[in-house]
RNA sequence: CGGGGCAUGGCGCAGUCUGGUAGCGCAUCUGGUUUGGGACCAGAGGGUCGCAGGUUCAAAUCCUGCUGCCCCGACCA
């Protein structure tokens, strides 16, 4: 390709819009345009990568025994009804009618279409296992589109899904696409987790998100330096101290603290760590009363672990002020455990503290050196908090560390959700129906693309891993218009380059240094030839590496075998 | 959904408070010089100031309504 012919437009200023560095990059690059919230066109250099990496998710799809098939993106109403998503979904799905107000949806996800065209295709357990895959143009219309192409409305998703008729044959499945999807991942040498996570509303026993480690992303996930734990933060359990409780030392005494009702203003009011304090959190119940969870002051509630509770609302909800006056006889701010007047379950953490500090349920007071046992009788233990920096492995080895990571995929063990809802069925081998089991395993085309920058740029620009790279090589001219010598030099090169089955992006445009040498840094390609008048008369040529920032004259001749041997490295 | 903000040439912005000829940088086009790290000189084109009403001699500017977009929040006791 050259760039002569290719209307490039790279922008020097960082778009306002952008918030996150690999959508700045693909703003300027020229990656891509967006056209409504959320919604993206990908321009030629952009759209390359994005079939660098379908190919790689293909090849290893195939290579897993997966089939590729592609379905309506546009799905008919009734199949979402007799799933029941049709209500469960809520305004995420876009709903649409045709001319003969029959309601569509444009499809997020496609269970019910592949359940639908498996009741139709699959008679027998013979015919099992099998797994149908699609890259296809999805539609979710977030709350909140943001950071690109990363949450995007509309995006491309490879979703596989397989039919299985027993247990074993999906445990089976499922181990085959975690290992294709860590091939993948591999293969585009990206550092990522796979990560336990929630099976949430979509059920099932298994589920793990195959997560690109980046400070950008939006999941927290704890992974231990002992071993390949990994979960998501939501999911890891907080072990129970060990060690025992301290002996009381301290009376309980009640304190002025006038307008202190954060944990942050009692700890610079009274001089005690955050660690030394007790916050009380009043969720609804789920059976008209409230509930109080107590938790450290330096800890973070876990919302699903706290639904979980028996007795407590499922989803979470903090009770409103009103209602924890009349459940307590008190207002938050100086909430504790001490005297309260309803359930209490405590946090394991917090129930290992001694001489704590705690809301005295009255106004504008706390109380110090509390007790459990003394003070107040023991209560409920529970795990209800989100691990931190430092606390043991639950895998028994090794610390836990909170970093961040983009959800590029997710793999899930369904089970018979859709297969029981829509009736799909096989015969067994005693010849009566046979209700299939299934498993769905997506990923986020569009988003391993973002993903792949965040992890892989400098301040100059992108740096694609070799496998991403739009092209492998970028040729670049100096002095084009000019140099007879050096158009003539470089005109062979692509052409020899191009024969070798190189991928070469030729930037013949009549421009400064300066520019082409800019833009290459921020287009990122691997490696670079520059083409100038200088090297020309003794026979050489600059060879420059974007990643390593390595610069080195090499011989004209022999180019091609040159760049064999980086590009294998 | 709640809160905040923005909408002026392709992009980034000023002008709005205090109504009076629409401006700057980048980009684009023409001519010339320049050519190994975002050049310079001279010239040019390009804007119904988001939309619809209203006030006024006069509206980008004031008022009303609407639309689009961006940011924050939906974890604090």
């Amino acid at each position: 390709m050259r760039l002569s012919q290719y209307p490039i437009n790279t922008v020097k200023e960082t778009p306002a819009e952008a918030e996150v560095i690999s959508h700045q990059l693909m703003l300027r690059a020229g990656l891509i345009r967006r056209l409504a919230a959320g919604i993206y066109t990908w321009l030629p250099l952009g759209l390359r990568t994005l079939r660098k990496v379908e190919r790689i998710i293909r090849e290893e799809m195939d290579r897993a025994g997966a089939l590729e098939v592609l379905m309506p993106a546009v799905q008919p109403a009734e199949l979402w009804q007799e799933s029941g998503r049709w209500e469960q979904y809520g305004p995420e799905l876009l709903r649409l009618k045709d001319r003969h107000e029959r309601a569509f949806v444009i499809g997020p996800t496609a269970e019910e279409v592949v359940t639908d065209l498996a009741r139709r295709e699959l008679k027998s357990y013979r015919q099992l296992p099998v797994n149908f895959y699609q890259v296809q143009t999805k539609f979710r219309d977030e709350i909140r589109p943001r950071f690109g192409v990363m949450r995007g409305r509309e995006f491309l998703m490879k979703d596989a899904y397989s039919f299985h008729a027993d247990e074993a044959s999906l445990t089976a499945g499922y181990a085959l696409m975690r290992e294709a999807y860590t091939r993948m991942f591999q293969r585009m040498e990206l550092t990522f987790r796979a990560v336990r996570a929630d099976t949430g509303a979509i059920g099932g026993s298994a589920s793990e998100e195959f997560q690109v480690l980046a400070d950008s992303g939006e999941d927290a996930i704890a992974v231990s330096d002992g071993d390949g734990f990994a979960a998501n933060l939501e999911l890891a359990p907080a072990l129970a101290p060990t060690a025992p409780r301290p002996a009381p030392s301290a009376v309980m005494k009640t304190v002025s603290t006038p307008k202190t009702r954060t944990i942050a203003e009692l700890t610079a009011l009274l001089g005690v760590p955050a660690a030394q304090c007790l916050k009380t959190l009043i969720v609804e119940g789920d059976d008209g009363a409230v509930v109080a969870l107590i938790l450290r002051g330096d800890h973070e509630l876990n919302a699903v672990k706290a639904q979980k509770l028996p007795g407590v609302a499922n989803p979470l909800r903090m009770a409103t002020p009103e209602r924890v006056l009349a459940g307590t006889g008190t207002e938050p701010g100086s909430l504790g455990p001490v005297g309260l007047n309803c359930r209490i379950v405590a946090d394991h953490s917090a129930l290992a503290v001694a001489d704590f500090v705690c809301g005295a349920n009255q106004r504008e007071a706390h109380l110090t050196g509390v007790n459990w046992g003394r003070d107040l009788p023991e209560a409920d233990a529970a795990d209800l908090r989100n691990v931190v920096n430092g606390d043991p492995s639950p895998s028994g080895v090794g610390t836990l560390r909170i970093v961040r990571g983009i959800e590029v995929g997710h793999i899930f063990q369904l089970g018979r959700k859709y297969s029981e809802a829509l009736k799909a069925t096989v015969l067994d081998t005693a010849g009566k129906p046979l209700t299939m089991l299934m498993g769905c395993y997506g990923i986020g085309v569009t988003r391993v693309v973002a993903a792949a920058i965040e992890q892989n740029h400098d301040e100059r620009g992108i740096i694609w891993p070799e496998p991403l790279a739009p092209y492998a090589v970028l040729l670049v001219t100096m002095n084009h218009a000019k140099s007879e010598g050096v158009r003539a030099a470089a005109d062979a090169l692509y052409a020899s380059l191009t024969a070798a089955g190189i991928e070469v992006l030729y930037d013949d445009r009549d421009a400064r240094p300066g520019v082409k040498f800019t833009d290459a840094e921020l287009l990122g390609i691997p490696h670079c030839l520059v083409v100038g008048e200088r090297g020309l008369a003794s026979g050489k040529l600059e060879y420059r590496h974007r990643r390593s920032g390595g610069n080195e004259e090499i011989p004209a001749d022999g180019v091609v075998e040159f760049l064999r041997s980086r590009m294998a490295g």
